[in-house]
DNA sequence: CACTCGATTCGATAATCATCTAACTATCGA
DNA sequence: TCGATAGTTAGATGATTATCGAATCGAGTG
């Protein structure tokens, strides 16, 4: 507990992007890589779509906040951000 | 903890629920007549939403698991599943 | 500089879905 | 039995969005 409060537009915008089961999958791929990053190329070789829908699937997570991004060179490394995943689950737990 | 294991349809199912704010507000208020259920009515005088749209809604979360109901005479009363709700919090913590 | 490769952006398409109106079913009370 | 009220169903419409191909950008390398 004592998780941060999420403002209720991230909310929406977490619950939206856990709706689509495929960006469920690429966050799991994600946070399976604890303590390290996991890479775009990984997740593109993984996940059966374009490099266009693995974008926009990415700025998505990066968007609600439950994906952090940086570049590595031309690589891009993908961390999970579990805090807001977990604010997530208190908000639900207020239900 | 020793939450039901949701099969991964119904999890979909449920993160879809919740990807609409006025379903959210909708089972937060199922929730908060803990104890006795929520009518159906009361819902409409809150939600402002024709009747067809409120069944719509209501009908995607019991489909997804997390409302159940009855009716009482003319009435419908429902109540929050919070087993199940409780159940996918924990599927999120397993990301 | 030219080329390659990882990733983004744009525009189009198709699917999904929230919402409404209107018609219907069902239950209760007069 | 008639009318009112609670909820559902069907069909239409509009908005959102997942997806793709193609063009583009940017960083590294020859």
């Amino acid at each position: 507990m004592a998780s941060l409060k999420l403002p209720a537009r991230q909310t929406e915008l977490i619950a939206k992007a856990l709706a689509e089961p495929r960006r469920v999958e690429i966050l799991r791929q994600i946070g399976q890589c604890d303590g390290s990053a996991a890479s775009c190329q990984a997740l593109r070789e993984t996940q059966d779509v374009t490099p266009a829908t693995l974008s926009h699937h990415i700025k998505e997570l990066v968007n609600a906040g439950l994906v952090e991004t940086r570049m590595e060179g031309k690589f891009m490394k993908l961390t999970l951000n579990r805090p807001v995943l977990d604010a997530y689950r208190e908000a639900l737990s207020s239900i």
